[in-house]
DNA sequence: GAAAAATATGCAACCGATTGCGCATTTTTC
DNA sequence: GAAAAATGCGCAATCGGTTGCATATTTTTC
């Protein structure tokens, strides 16, 4: 069959005994240690190389006691936000040589309170997790601000001294949002969000509310209407909104799918979008650019969101530098105009 | 601070010395060895529960050199379909105290071949994997079979006689949803898909070319259209397209996304879809119910074949069924009709 | 050219769980 | 009641790197 060799897994004792040096020179020359000298380094890489050398993570981790593996934990995986941002911490996780630890918390704090104590069994070296719906306290995190390994909350975040947040300014965006569709001479905007105990959702509402205030529009609290955001939510949300009286002229919807789902019943019953209700929504998700009319949105990188934690925390595991310098990390995001808000002639 | 306890890891020493007994009992207790009397587990375990023992990963696989992970290698994470897929996975994986590490090959065969690597040199215990675009071969798995490292391919699969593969049936597929189309009285049905490298194009196109002859449509090179099936590709094809006279009736496309971009196009051309052009397209994307008309389409769930895929390896790994005994498993796939195909005033 | 400093390598004890083998104790068998 | 079988547990080696400390060798210093 095969060579024989490529069966057995090599071990630096192997090179050792070949070499005639000792494996603790070996294990420091694959590590690059000072000091050991460059010619020996030299034999140790070219026969390691030969052979097809392969570290045993295994021994090694127990040794040192790091386990080179970083614990992801997101609501859920198939959306497209969460699926950017895992691949962009997939690239910088990968690039450093730490291995994803992935689960879903299917946005149940159990769920992910079981999750964080699997990846804390699991001794991750580091932690990053969105957090779901429900999640109230961060007590099931406690493990690990007492072990002191890092933890990173990206978007769906809550403030606490021992960990850093990451996510963009949802206040100033939904702001923006608002103030938008004011702009387009909306008088009443209604405001569709899911339950503001994430800071996600409490800040974009409270974007909203300063942007009406702001324009002199009195905030109404029959005007905000609470779901859990799914594109059936939004559906079943023009219900509600199509009793209102007058109806709103304009929308703004904390997250795309929802704010699809709701166009799409409303076109069903007749409205017109943007011309009778305007539309603005968050994410820039795909789908935004299939409905139609096309829906404005809030733009910002998932993908980019895990690059940023992903190389904040593999900067501070490797001590490049120091994490506990920095709590929040504010990304940028960006308001698209499309046509689902464009009352005025000028969207050309 | 705290307890002090809590700052240590417990190891089964620590156990072992607190019972007076030896470390060998504690370790087969912890694993339910029937040599170990039930009073004796009931103290270790009860112990073990009080002071929170925590088995070290790395220092078991290493003695017993299993890894207890699963690799997996996607062309890219952030497709619903494939992140569904990994939903599956992670849910039995982590049932069965697998974890998933995970890598993207952005559909470059050569970054698979490196993502292969790294799987590899960590020795995971088994590799799933949905090939990249411009795979050809598969001797980058090599070290995999040689080694009888248990490899599953799903969706898109080439086979291999060592390994297991995972799929619908794409032929019937293509049949049926080209069927559908003549059924409507499609008479030039236009096919976009990918280079037939992948089994998935090839089938869907053999599927799509029998149910033509089977209609006794000629079947004809200059109506198959292949791109990358990105949604801008299919925008693009639609220039082709209205070049064609006379204009095709009816297009199969191999992908939703695609299929969107291209009616997209064409209805800001002004063919009204489904009346001149019939569309259907493959994989039930949420977008195709954003799209207007919703698109018919071929509906597989990812998250079934997911867990199917992570079943078979799990149980292969703790040897309740050899994996060998399978070379291929189908899963079932369906025609969802809507808007988008139906010509004739049946729809509903 | 001897002492001091720098460089290069080795020894051996870890890290924590697993397991083949052996011994001791208890139970069964006839 | 002695031999055989079953049960319960411990000894000690093992998995493969890592690293503090000691030792050996070379280079620098004056």
């Amino acid at each position: 069959m095969t060579n024989g060799k490529e069966d057995k897994e090599i071990t630096i004792y192997d090179i050792a005994k070949r070499l005639k040096i000792s494996p603790a020179t070996v294990s420091r020359a694959l590590q690059d240690h000072p000091r050991i000298s460059a010619k020996t380094k030299k034999k140790i890489f070219e026969l390691a190389d030969e052979v097809g050398y392969r570290r045993n993570h295994f021994a090694g981790n127990l040794r040192s006691q790091k386990t080179q593996t970083i614990g992801v934990i997101v609501p859920r995986l198939n959306s497209h936000f969460m699926s950017s941002v895992i691949a962009g911490i997939e690239l910088m996780a990968n690039e450093h040589g730490y291995s994803l630890l992935i689960s879903q918390s299917s946005e149940s704090a159990r769920k992910e309170a079981d999750s964080a104590e699997a990846m804390f069994n699991s001794r991750v070296d580091g932690l990053m997790v969105s957090l779901a719906y429900d999640t109230n306290t961060l007590d099931h995190f406690d493990k690990f601000f007492r072990k002191k390994t890092p933890v990173i909350f990206f978007d769906r975040v809550k403030p606490h001294r021992s960990a850093t947040s990451i996510l963009i300014d949802n206040y100033q965006a939904a702001y923006d949002a608002t103030k938008h569709l004011i702009e387009q001479h909306c008088k009443k905007i209604v405001h569709i969000t899911a339950p503001p105990m994430q800071n996600v959702y409490k800040d974009r509402l409270a974007g909203y509310r300063s942007a009406l205030e702001d324009a002199k529009i009195k905030f109404r609290e029959e005007n905000v209407i609470v779901t859990n955001l799914t594109q059936e939510a939004g559906y079943e949300s023009a219900e509600k909104i199509l009793k209102m009286k007058p109806l709103p002229d304009g929308i703004f919807v904390a997250n795309d799918s929802c704010a699809i789902g709701c166009m799409i019943a409303l076109k069903e019953k007749g409205i017109r979008i943007p011309e009778q209700i305007a539309f603005v929504g968050f994410n820039n998700d795909p789908m935004s650019t299939v409905i139609e009319p096309k829906l404005t949105t809030i733009a910002y990188s998932g993908f980019e969101m895990g690059e940023v934690a992903g190389r904040l925390l593999v900067n501070h595991l490797n001590s490049t530098s120091q994490i506990n310098n920095t709590t929040t990390i504010i990304l940028r995001s960006d308001l698209i105009v499309r046509q689902s808000s464009l009352k005025s002639p000028a969207g050309h």
